[in-house]
DNA sequence: CGATAATTCTAATGACGATTAAAATAATTG
DNA sequence: CAATTATTTTAATCGTCATTAGAATTATCG
């Protein structure tokens, strides 16, 4: 108990730090941003970082590791809401856009995976996998019961992941952005699947 | 007469040089890349790049700069052919996986924007801005026509653009993919636009 | 309050990579 | 071939940045 206080302050502090990183990662890349712009996000000095992280790898790599737990936890909960594929996809999409682009994100975008180290790439690629698989497997139900068009899902996982992966590059946080972005995007990404 | 044959040589080594920043950008990142990276591509030594290009951000401004002209002539030639507006963003589509995925390419992505320098910016954003009006213009020009689902068109054009513009994050050279891309990307980003 | 643990800072160190100048090599032209 | 031009290399230099050690500060707990 007395340490649970500590372990607590450790890991928010540390999330904040995520929060911070995936912004830098998203907008500058991993090397080009510094520990001082991560740091200074937080009014730390680079220096600190260390208290938390072995390394700046390991940054990228809980980033990314929070991406895909997220990922993974918002196709769980929309399956587990029921409905059937076709709502399933949309109600994920929808889920998706909001993590990424507000609370608990943002979310550091998946797109420096090889500056990652062989086993903590391995372990990324492996969650990334499994999490397109899951949706992929969502597009098959979808065509088999007749609610979503017969498509080569891998190519329209692919996609539809793409179109939501870009989405930091063009949106700086404007909020009126935001709200557009998570009332259209759903729509649009799962028209083309209609029958 | 005489500086043509030098000239030509010239341009024809700076747009290898490009062709291999492009494909290093878009694996490694902007930062990621170091230009004996690129150079060793070539067979020569980082410091020879400098004959080319005044710097490393030269470099990739003329990889973006060249990927807007590539883009701009694939959309004009595609109007240029005729056909509804449904039709020419099919062909368009199609056109500029093409150039990414294959010759003149690899084309550099353009994700690293913020890292160019004021000016260089300036007139990449305006070309990226331009574009996408064109784009958006003949989405409109569709809708008006009825060949075109009515919709955000902006958010419709962000969305089809990003899905293309991730293809390279996922795609690493297998000649089979490639096939498959060109196939099936212009088929699944456009299904969405029917009326 | 005093002691101990937690957190952050200051001040090095060291590597890597962009950049430059000058020398060396290759190509071209008269 | 000789002279000139084009291209590439070698060998510095310079800054930035990740990383570390140890000191300083702050929080916690008895």
């Amino acid at each position: 108990m007395t340490r649970t206080a500590a372990q607590n302050r450790f890991t928010l502090q540390r999330d904040r730090m995520l929060r911070a990183a995936a912004q830098c990662f998203n907008h500058k890349g991993f090397r080009g941003t510094s520990l001082k712009d991560v740091a200074g996000q937080l009014g730390l000095t680079d220096a600190a970082l260390y208290y938390y992280v072995r390394d700046k790898e390991e940054l990228v790599y809980l980033c990314y590791l929070k991406a895909a737990e997220l990922g993974r936890t918002a196709l769980e909960a929309t399956n587990a809401e029921g409905g059937n594929a076709y709502e399933r996809v949309r109600r994920y999409l929808k889920r998706h856009a909001q993590f990424m682009l507000g609370e608990p994100g943002p979310v550091a975008i998946m797109s420096e995976i090889p500056s990652l180290k062989a086993e903590h790439r391995e372990v990324i690629l492996r969650l990334s996998r499994e999490h397109s698989a899951r949706f992929e497997a969502l597009l098959r139900t979808g065509i088999d019961e007749g609610s979503i068009a017969p498509c080569d899902v891998r190519m329209t996982g692919n996609a539809i992941m793409g179109a939501l992966n870009w989405i930091p590059k063009w949106h700086h946080g404007d909020p009126a952005v935001t709200a557009q972005v998570l009332t259209t995007f759903p729509d649009i990404l799962s028209r083309g699947l209609k029958p």
